[in-house]
DNA sequence: GTGGTCTAGACCACG
DNA sequence: GTGGTCTAGACCACA
């Protein structure tokens, strides 16, 4: 093997098209996830747009672009006046079916998905504090009584996964878990769930944490590994191939 | 735990500053990165700036605003004329010293390449084609001679984990990989490595491709895990805490 | 003598280098020099970007690049939004040392100078009107008081030699006294300057507004080469001879 | 007065259009210039195309662009073979008709000119050797007997006026020089000049190299601004008022 | 309405 | 056909 090959395959990547999300994109999404995710649960009072805007290190104006958005779809409703602000609604517009190229390429949400909650796995058994997980053990518990109902056992499972990227104690992993669930959503929503499938799922959440206690590392990443194939075959089985 | 808690940790993620990168910015970064991994060897041509824009699916004066900074950088130079085009210089100038922020936070990037590449190893045992593999195994005999030789054993070092990436056969997997070994080379480079540090490091790229061959993921992942732990340790001797 | 010498001396002339001066680098120089002549006061607003460009006869992108050279060297800064705009630095960045090339012909600088000055004074006196002279009359009672304080007298002395070539009526002999003047000021600027020297060059400057009021060109013009030839008497004493 | 007016009129110059010229324009008027002033005499041959290029600064095709279009002007003729070369056409295409913009600014032109020729007085009478004056002497016979001879006798003027400017060993006096004497030549070479006009300039030159001689630069100054008015009164009786 | 970014396309100078 | 320069116009983010 040469170590001078001048056309690498990997410069396809290299070459790959850039692509640039503006402020009020990229405003409109992260908004928009944590509603749909829940993190910001139906009824809940965003922070005031002063405090939000500083925050979010954009102008007022490109943040009331965003809300406007969301306002204009039913994610949030703006109330005037004294003990006004702006709520995320409280009968929120369904989740909108997953666009064609998040379709075209569900496998390749999959694929970031695994490496984002390996990593997770394998650092939240090195780090997590116990009083991090005890509210991960209520999640499990509480799951165990909503697989009749995916959008309750849904909310409660992201929390569980974001949670246990809170535990790794790094946010560059909190953000990209965010992101990986929100994919997630958005492909999985609209498909049926039984309710054997979930109760599955969610034994594979108990052992996890039990792992993670233990501090055993490779059998925490071996269960999470194991736990996302679950969702991969019921997509592969229902999704259209790679795009 | 209540399922509607109003502030939970991860709402610090959500409404983390919104930074949009320009496409200037993106691509003076991926081309700088390309060049100082040695993925564009000194003295190797670009594509001509009309083919190369349409690639990146940028306009040509932006791209030719990355391209300029990079030439008085000194790391490209243009030729103009019959035969002219842009080359990566072949006395490329030194490494800058990892930034400020990258210093204050290698941990993270630690973190993010665990499982940047947590997931290659365990997609690659599940995806990788022999001939895939093979250069790799030609990269592993090749940097046992350049134990003794750092710059020329990291150059390897890097197309390896980017080969293992490519094996994964994801895009997105390959350029989060090439981000990843990019921010790694920034806080590596200046450091000395003794020879033995790098030949243990080199024989468990060999038992990596064993496992991979096998199709043992978990040995795979548990390998990747323990072979990245060997750079942590190197630097938590060296950086300062965690920022 | 032979009407049709083939090679005259004056081919140097003919066949010298062809440098054509990009649009980018003739706005960098006449806002550079404006700046640092005083003639955009610290604290100044330029007109707005979409203006200028027009005014100037180039595109906006072109402005831009000169805008931005000049806030990067620090003697622009720009303002966003409402009341926003293009500002001179309040404390601009110290006048840089004259070039080698520049110090190199410091003398052809001063024969240029010596010529565009003399042809103003002759003009000057030819055209000027009482009005625009009684400015000028000002500046020499205000140098008067600042014979101490050479970068103020300094910028003084510079609108005083503008607002005469004003005077001539002839935008040309303006644009080249503008330009002879940046020339020295990046020759003397950091030359010291007694008092008594700018005093007696003071007096000149009001024996001149004499002359040119009386119409008499012919003195105009004697004291315009005394009064420069000062100033090489100054620098021939402290710079290398001529390049 | 104020020190700080914030918008001086000077800034009409400032801001004024921007324009830069091709390479190849450039090349042209310089050539062009050259041969209708006769510093190119008819049946001369400039230097090979290889050499030119060079000693211009510029490519052989941005040369051979500019010797296309002055053949095909007619102003040279390409001999190809042994003793070949390219050559200054024997008999030259007629001036052609000032420009609109040159007469709509004569006056500009002539106040340029005499700003350059003003300092070309005052710093050859302080530098001219005896041995460059004697060319000027013959010059000034020359033209005594071409009163009859408008070509001729303009032809010996402008090797005058630049041989004067070479005296001063000022390269760039002697480039403005040029460049004025060739919009003299476009403005004037279609007006009828009596002998009586040309032998009274003649006398004018005849005393000005006498001044240089004694090193009397007041009075070169003032013969050479009545000499240069001469030609200013004959244009503005004939030409249309300044633009 | 301000500065900041990007685009598509033209023409120039080069070898 | 290469890099180098410039243009006209659009849209974004800001206050």
């Amino acid at each position: 093997m040469s170590l001078s090959t001048p056309d690498l395959p990997s410069m396809d990547t290299v070459f790959a098209p850039v692509r640039s999300q503006t402020a009020f994109e990229e405003t409109l999404e992260r908004l928009g996830t944590a509603i749909k995710l829940g993190l910001l649960a139906p009824g809940a009072r965003l922070p005031a747009e002063r405090e939000l805007c500083t925050r979010l290190g954009i102008s007022r104006s490109t943040l009331r672009q965003a809300l406007t958005a969301l306002a204009q779809s039913g994610h949030l409703h703006a109330v005037r006046g004294r003990g006004g602000g702006t709520f995320v609604a409280e009968r929120p517009p369904p989740v909108d079916p997953p666009s064609r190229e998040l379709l075209a390429s569900w496998r390749e949400a999959c694929d970031v998905r695994l490496s984002v909650e390996l990593g997770i796995a394998a650092l939240a058994a090195a780090r997590a504090r116990p009083e991090e997980l005890a509210p991960l053990d209520e999640l499990v518990v509480a799951m165990d009584d909503l697989v009749e109902d995916f959008p309750a056992y849904r909310q409660a499972d992201v929390r569980f996964h974001i949670g246990l990227a809170e535990a790794t104690h790094s946010p560059r992993l909190v953000a990209a878990a965010t992101e990986a669930q929100g994919a997630m959503t958005d492909l999985i929503s609209n498909i049926a769930h039984p309710a054997e499938i979930l109760e599955h799922a969610n034994a594979q959440h108990a052992r996890l944490l039990s792992c993670i206690r233990g501090r055993d590392a490779d059998a925490a990443v071996r269960i999470m590994a194991e736990h996302l194939r679950g969702t991969e075959h019921v997509l592969a089985g229902l999704l259209p191939g790679d795009g």
